[in-house]
This record gives structure tokens, sequence and C-alpha cells, in this order.
DNA sequence: ACGCTACTGAACCCATGGGTTCATCCTAAG
DNA sequence: CTTAGGATGAACCCATGGGTTCAGTAGCGT
């Protein structure tokens, strides 16, 4: 996690080390934990090993905190979706489909499960009546910018016959649909984690249904 | 939304009129429009036209009342969606199965659309933290029990040559989230009301995705 | 050596809000 | 009419936590 510089004894890093990142990283655990307005500023500090005046200097108010760590996840979490759906890129044209589609899928379910994710749905969803503004650029980098991608990969997939005539914003929407939804009414809302094996299942039960509804033949 | 309808017959209404239920209806719309955290029990007290001690008389504290809030609202809400669920069983074996399905994916959209459906999901969500256990009770009602209706019916109709053999479960998975996937997407976890004409425009895509999937042929 | 800047810790201010107390009021029952 | 018990409102207690102040301290460049 962070970069927690510093000798042993007494004394605690007092240096200049970048301890605006250790509070960013602090504050997405503990809002992660206990939810936006649960989390008390003196707990970020504690956990970023920082006086809470410090807190107040590199950000200024918790509201800003917050934005802050959502804003970071949420770009992570675009990086790391994006990865995924690029790989089609060269797998698909040659491979089965079906087997590039099992794989997308199963590394989105995986994405989807991690705790950033979880952490960040949870908030998310959490603040919609306080911060609705957030709702925009979780969603817009999370959901609308990984579908895209996927839909330019469809189109070319459609385009070469390997998909039936389709509109590739409709498939890539129900593509994420089959996966998201189960995983969701399974996981409980992200409070139980799935088995490795049932994710799989869902994964596979997933691309089934979208190859018999968007594959060719 | 909250009939203060006061139930004088055999009701074990105490005192003048059933301050209960009032307390119970005010209860949720402030709980759906400032969240859980946020809504203040003096406020609630206010919009039911009682006095604070009256609130803290009838439900033990803030907790109990979040609690019977939503229980009652998941209760609704089942009963709503299992209510469309069953108009299948009657008209799905004579109709066109496209048709029986169109409507009833049109149905539960305006069900999830819902004001209650909305703050329901909405609040059920931010206190995963601090209640996990009305997940439970929230999802088996919303989405467990009305899914297993859908598989009942599936299976029916399966069985009847007029879907392919599946697993009906698996099917009535897949339905909802071909529903649900889209629609939180587009609503914007419901911050945005999604117009008439795309909710059915989103409806009609679920079904014939679902048709090509699952459908006979 | 000097001063600038970042950091610390602890105390402090103050608004919010859950939950309670109490004297009083009002209505339904007898 | 009397009475009992739910209902009232206003004051009250107290814990929590956001945000600030301040005096002191440690490192760094000059």
């Amino acid at each position: 996690m962070g970069s927690v510089a510093s000798s042993g004894a007494g004394g605690v890093s007092r240096g200049r080390v970048d301890k605006r990142q250790a509070i960013l990283d602090a504050a997405f655990a503990v809002f992660a934990r206990r939810g936006y307005e649960q989390a008390c500023v003196q707990e970020i500090a504690q956990e970023a090993r920082v006086a809470k005046p410090t807190v107040y200097s590199h950000l200024n108010d918790k509201e800003t905190l917050f934005r802050h760590t959502i804003d970071a996840a949420a770009d992570i979490l675009m990086a790391e979706n994006l990865a995924v759906v690029e790989r089609l890129r060269d797998r698909a044209p040659d491979d089965d489909v079906r087997v590039a589609f099992a794989d997308l899928a199963q590394r989105l379910l995986r994405i989807c499960c991690g705790e950033r994710a979880r952490a960040l749905r949870w908030l998310t969803y959490a603040q919609v009546a306080r911060f609705p503004d957030l709702i925009e650029t979780v969603q817009e980098r999370t959901a609308h910018r990984p579908r895209a991608a996927l839909a330019d990969r469809l189109a070319r997939l459609s385009l070469a016959g390997r998909l039936r005539p389709c509109d590739p914003e409709q498939a890539a929407e129900h593509f994420f649909a089959l996966l998201t939804g189960p995983l969701e009414s399974r996981s409980r809302l992200g409070t139980r984690s799935v088995p490795a094996a049932e994710l799989r299942g869902m994964a596979d039960a997933a691309v089934d249904a979208f190859l018999r509804a968007y594959g060719s033949d």
C-alpha cells in the first residue's frame, strides 16, 4: 500500500515524503470499509500515519478528499477494464470467438469482484444523493468507456462475419448485462465472495447466451 | 404514496388515528430522499405530523424504524413483481410468446423505475456496511423470488416447446440481467428518468436478445 | 547558521442529531 | 364527569466529528 517510509523507533516519517499519496491511499481504505459519513478524518489521518491538520493542508475538506479517492479508483478500474477488452483486438480475429469471449468474460468478472470495484460501486451508490455528479464520472469510466471499447471490437467481428449483423452498442450493452447482472445477484451486492468455480460458470453461461443471441449461425 | 388509512375496523389502532402507519410512511419518504444517516428523526416526525417522542414510543430507535420501512417496501415490491410475472401463467400458452414477454418486460421495467424501487435499491446499497443482513431480505424478495417465479413459467414454456430446452433458473437469471443491466446504466443508477420510449426500446431489445438465446427454432 | 516550509499533536470551537425527560393536553372509555 | 393513557413540544443531555488554532519541531536549501 502506501509508502510507509521511515525508520523504526519513536520516529515517524517526518520528511516530505509524499504524504499526499499516503493520505489518498488511506482515505480509500477507510472510506471503503466505513462509507463516507462513517469515515472520520481522524481515522484516515491515523491510517496514513499523519496528523489531522496535514490532511486538511493537502486536501481542503472531507468532500475534496472523497472526490479525489473516487476519481483515482475510477481511473484505475477504467484502465484495467480497457486493457482486458483490448486483448480482443489481437486474439479474436485468429482464435475461436467463443474462447476469446470466455477469456474476456472471466477477466472482467475478476475485476468486478475485486476489492476496488466493490468499494467503488458501493461508495458511489451510497452517495447518489449527496454527490450526484460523481455518478457521471464513475459510470463514464467504469461502464460507458469499456462498453464503447467492446462495441468497437464487436463491430469488427460482425463485419468479418464472426458475429451476426447487429448494433454493436446494443450487443456490448447486453454482453455486460449478462455478465454483471448475475454477479450482483450472486455476490449479494458484493457481501458474499463468489467461489472461482461459480465465477467461471457464470462467465461461460453468459458467453453461451451471448453467442446464441449474437453469434453467426 | 402513503395513504394514512387508519383501518378503523378490527385494527389495533392505538390512540386516535393510526400514528404508527403515518410514521412509517413518513420514514420511507424521508429516508428515500436523504439516506439513512442524513435523515434525522426530527424531520420524520414533522413529516408524519407527530412529535418526536411519539416516534420513539412506537419504534424503539432509528435503526428499528429503518428496518421496518425497508421491510415494508420490499414486501410491496415483491408483490408487484410476482403479480406481473404471474400474468404469464394465463397469457403465454395462448398468445405469441414474444408479445407476452414484451409485455412482461415493460411492466418489470416500469416497476424498477418507480420511486419505491429506486429508493429501496439505493438505501440498501448505501447501508451494505452497517446492516449487511438487510441485503438478504431485500434481494430475496425483490430478486430471487421473482426470478424463481419466472423460472417456473419458463420451465413450462420450455416443456411445451415454446422455448428451447434449457435450465429455467439460468434463463430467468439472464432475462432479468438483460432487462435491469441496461436500465441501471441508462438511468445512471436512478438519477436520470428514462423516457418512456427509450424504456420500451430497452424492453424490446432485451426480449429480442433473450428469444434469440432461448427461443425455439 | 539561518530561516523557510512542512509536519505534528493536542486542545479547542461548534453544529448536528440520537435519545430522554417532563409537565401538560386531549380524547376515548366507563 | 372522571380518568387513564396516548400524544405533545420544548428543553435537555451527551457523543460524535468536521474543521481550526497554535506552539513547537524537523529537514532542506542557501
